[in-house]
DNA sequence: GAACCGATTGCCT
DNA sequence: GGCAATCGGTTCG
């Protein structure tokens, strides 16, 4: 079948997809899509396509280095958690726990392609007209924006039914459709590190946050 | 307590 | 290409 239909959303990723290796998950999330659904707004959709591995305590830019602080305990803990933190003062970062409990992986969700739900995502983005899709979603702050993500989320389980009072809930679906074409590249903006190739793209797509990062 | 910093973005020259 | 914005977390005294 050259033209299956894959707007049906696929299965639900649970603790046995998240549980495994940090760079294994980050590469196969891309394709795979991201759900939200704010408390009180409409149902938002994006397929993945840029992802950023953070090892644990080994890894020099991940928050988990050097051992746990208040804010990074729940990377130290169970997988498939999401992790929000605000950086620079300004803008929120998507992570899900990746690993077993103890291992204090994540992985950084950092663009989106929008799916459902794109009106709502450029009301949030504010005054600007017409925005590319790149600039909806392309990056880990304009994907929080753009769903309405910010640190109410953290140490929120992916997949679990929204609590009361709470701001939602967010899952993660199987990768439908065809098999994208994945890069491999250094990561985004980290001091120390940044020569890994912990960085995975969907080559082919034009909300990528950056081109893909070359190691020579 | 105070100082410093950052897994970013948008606007400036 | 440069750089300011802005604040929670971390570190240091």
């Amino acid at each position: 079948m050259e033209d299956r239909d894959h707007s049906e959303a696929g299965p639900v990723l649970g603790r046995a997809f998240f549980v495994r290796s940090t760079l294994a998950v980050a590469r196969d999330l891309i394709g795979c899509r991201l759900h939200v659904e704010p408390a009180g707004g409409e149902p938002l959709v994006g397929r993945i396509v840029e992802t950023e591995g953070y090892l644990g305590r080994e890894d020099p830019a991940s928050h988990a280095a050097g051992g746990p602080t208040p804010r990074s305990a729940i990377m130290y803990g169970e997988p498939a958690i999401v992790y929000v933190y605000l950086i620079y003062g300004l803008h929120h970062c998507l992570n899900l726990v990746t690993g077993p409990e103890g291992s204090a992986g994540a992985v950084l969700i950092r663009a989106l392609e929008p799916e459902r739900g794109r009106p709502a995502m450029v009301r949030r983005c504010g005054p600007a007209r017409r925005p590319a899709d790149r600039e909806l979603t392309g990056g880990p702050g304009r994907l929080c924006r753009a769903c309405g993500i910010d640190l109410a989320w953290n140490g929120l389980p992916a997949g679990a039914v929204a609590p009361p009072g709470g701001p939602g809930r967010l899952w993660v679906s199987a990768r439908r459709g065809p098999e994208p074409r994945i890069l491999a590249g250094g990561r985004i903006g980290v001091r120390r590190g940044g020569e890994l190739p912990y960085r995975f793209v969907d080559a082919d797509s034009p909300c990528l946050s950056r081109p893909p990062v070359p190691l020579r």
